[in-house]
DNA sequence: TTTATATTTCTATAAATATAGAAACAAAGA
DNA sequence: TCTTTGTTTCTATATTTATAGAAATATAAA
């Protein structure tokens, strides 16, 4: 049965923060190389400002597929490969 | 390197697809139950118009997650297995 | 303390999207 | 042919979303 169960929440939430080519190349990014900061990820990007990267990060931490942890004054994102391998394994390829 | 290749272009059409509650549940049904038609979908769905369903259908088929077969007045619809697979496996599990 | 750097929040706006009613189209059956 | 059923297209609308500038917050360094 479909059930709206909390995988299936999750998946919606994981899928629409994937279905924009900037957050998508974003989580791309960070499967490459783990620990970038919002400038290394918005100086990797072409034109983005900070506020809209923010934005994004939020969606993709907020759906559980990045990871961050914070050292000073910086906020290093990684890929959470478990989430990643649960609805989007693409992404590690 | 992260590339704007056809693959990256697809994942996002298809994340997209899959990254709204109504559409997901769609793409369960069908991995559920192969070739069901607009109204076997619909009589599964709570409520959703046909025209707001056919949308839906279009936008799942567009992007290559379903495939579709006409047989008369009907349309039947199956997942694709193979862009499932590769893109969202979590929908076969 | 002042300055610089990193990131977020606030606010506004333009663009995209989900929704559905009505009309149109297509095929099948009476 | 007329009617019914299945599906799509047209049109409009309300909601969501992506975007970024400006201001705010936080930490570190000078």
């Amino acid at each position: 049965m479909v059930e709206d169960n909390a995988d299936v929440r999750q998946a919606v939430k994981v899928y629409k923060a994937l279905g924009e080519p900037t957050r998508l190349k974003i989580a791309l990014l960070l499967t490459e190389e783990r620990n970038l900061c919002c400038s290394d990820i918005m100086g990797k990007l072409e034109s983005v400002a900070g506020s809209t990267l923010s934005h994004h990060l939020k969606q993709l931490t907020d759906c559980g597929l990045l990871d961050l942890r914070k050292d000073g004054t910086y906020i290093f994102y990684s890929v959470n490969r478990e989430i990643a391998q649960k609805y989007a394994p693409f992404l590690l390829e």
